[in-house]
RNA sequence: CGGCGUGUGGCUCAGCUUGGUAGAGCGCUACGUUCGGGACGUAGAGGCCGCAGGUUCGAAUCCUGUCACGCCGACCA
């Protein structure tokens, strides 16, 4: 999509893609660093975003029958220490609190970093029976993670997300609905973030600390860098053995439970910016955008133009419309709509008001269309589907143009030092070979797809029988 | 936690080398002219120069310490 440039404001991305990345946050006004670092005030305008997917994954959990909980935001110290593989991943980056007011505590407790083992520890005590499964809770809050180097949205140290926490009476149920939930991840990104998605197992190098299994949905960026956009893993019956969550089955055998997590975080509104945007700034999908249309006065002074204004935005109140009358320059308006990201534009001056027209401009394409005013809500609807329909598409073309495959180690390396971006390759299978990638080549596993392919009989690094296909790649 | 860098009106920064009591542009406020891709004029408001010590007749400027933030690495949603 070659360009011209309208404003200066923001670093183009092939310029300096970090730069880009902080410049678009910053104007379109989706947070201010705050003076804690990694945390972040989230404004209108971003916290808008957040809402929507808040409200469109809520709805697709409940229809799965999921219900919401809140749980305290402090883990006793005992309490965390309970998993050994959980608390040895999470340890590094907790956040303790030791001191009630004046006092120091008799047990320091850590801002959750992830609530596991507080649901492990309700779990505990609320299940008795098969009666009384599954639990499919789910908890809206932030998490506290005291990360060493943050950026906004991809790394914070205080992020919302939601992390949803089941408990099943058997192990096939509790693979059930790992996977049920990776694919309501992965149905929300494509139909409504217009993000097209990998799914599949991370490496058991990758996997989350404590899980049986982990399963993620891996985006591509504008860069080529992958990020990990959701998550759901499958803990089997490990933390409900540390933690002692038993029940009596139909059967009346004494058994443990199998549980599942799975979440997403606001990291997801780092992957609308980088899989959508341009030079000019934000692109919302119009499924997710707070505002999706902004009427745009020509002339507003003029007598008629700001009512004219306002009559178009009761005619499209079906939308999610605002009108600037702001007394800004229309040039600078244009600007503010893109960089911000909403997805149409519609200019309305006294040239069109005599026409009965208007002029509608689409944020991705920049491409204007002139409509009678009596087409407007039938015109809107159409290029906002559309919209939708062809960011999609082109995020797709993206990701299928910048998957390579490698079948040798050479290729695999060359791919790398040349490219950007996916590469399929298959891969022994061991944790060390692994680990020699990682060191050697500054790339990681991303996921062993589930749509396997068999590629080559041997391991494109260390050339031993092959088990499975992954997709590598750097990643935020 | 290592390496680099930065802290001066709301924002971006100049001034610091060579100490003499604070500047620019943008933004903001008021009025007027403008308005189809970041318009312009006039007038105005706004700063214990990150913080704490020290040197000095005198510190934004020199010295010491400290805090914060940013970027790049190692670790992670």
């Amino acid at each position: 999509m070659a360009e011209k440039k309208l404003v200066e404001a923001i670093t183009s991305m092939s310029e300096d893609f970090a730069q880009w990345y902080t410049d678009v946050v910053k104007k379109a006004e989706l947070i201010d660093y705050s003076n804690v670092k990694g945390c972040m005030v989230i404004k209108p305008a971003g916290y808008a975003i957040w809402e929507n997917i808040q409200r469109q994954l809520d709805e697709r959990f409940k229809a799965t029958g999921v219900e919401n909980v809140y749980m305290p935001m402090f883990i006793p110290e005992s309490l965390l220490q309970k998993e050994k593989d959980h608390v040895e991943g999470f340890a590094p980056e907790v956040a303790w609190v030791t001191h009630g007011g004046l006092n120091p505590l008799q047990e320091r407790m850590c801002v959750r970093p992830t609530s596991e083992t507080l649901f492990c520890d309700f779990y505990k005590g609320d299940i008795h029976s098969y009666r009384d499964l599954p639990k499919v809770y789910n908890q809206w809050c932030s998490v506290v993670r005291w990360e060493k180097e943050t950026r906004p949205f991809l790394r914070s140290r205080e992020f919302l997300w939601q992390e949803g926490h089941t408990a099943h009476a058997t192990a096939k149920e509790a693979e059930e609905r790992t996977e049920q939930m990776l694919n309501i991840y992965a149905d929300f990104c494509e139909e409504v973030l217009a993000i097209p998605v990998i799914k599949g197992r991370k490496t058991e190098k990758e996997k989350f600390a404590g899980a049986h299994a982990t399963y993620s949905i891996e985006a591509l960026m504008h860069d080529g860098k992958a990020l990990q956009s959701g998550t759901s893993h499958n803990f089997g019956d490990g933390f409900a053995k540390a933690f002692g969550i038993q029940f009596t089955d139909k059967d009346n055998q004494l058994k443990y439970v199998h549980q599942t997590s799975w979440g997403v975080s606001t990291r997801i509104i780092g992957a609308i910016i980088m899989v959508h945007g341009d030079d000019s700034g934000l692109v919302l999908p119009p499924k997710i955008a707070p505002t999706q249309i902004m009427i745009i006065p020509i002339q507003q002074k003029k007598e008629g133009v700001l009512d004219k204004a306002y009559e178009l935005r009761e005619k499209l109140g079906s939308f999610r419309v605002k009108v600037d009358d702001s007394d800004k320059s229309p040039g600078w308006k244009f600007s503010e709509q893109e960089m911000r990201g909403i997805p149409l534009r519609v200019e309305i001056g006294p040239k069109d008001i005599e026409a009965g027209k208007c002029v509608i401009c689409r944020r991705d394409t920049r491409e204007k269309v002139e409509t009678a005013l009596e087409q407007l809500e039938k015109t809107v609807e159409e290029l906002l589907a559309q919209m939708q329909s062809d960011m999609l598409k082109r995020a797709k073309k993206h990701l299928e143009e910048h998957t390579y495959t490698a079948l040798n180690r050479e290729d695999f390396e060359k791919i790398f030092q040349e490219k950007t971006g996916f590469v399929k390759a298959m891969w022994c299978g061991e944790m060390a070979c692994e680990e020699a990638i990682k060191e050697n080549m500054a790339v990681t596993s991303r996921c062993m797809p589930f749509k396997q392919e068999c590629l080559s009989d041997t391991c494109v690094y260390c050339g031993k029988p092959a088990k499975k296909m992954v997709y590598w790649g750097k990643a935020y």
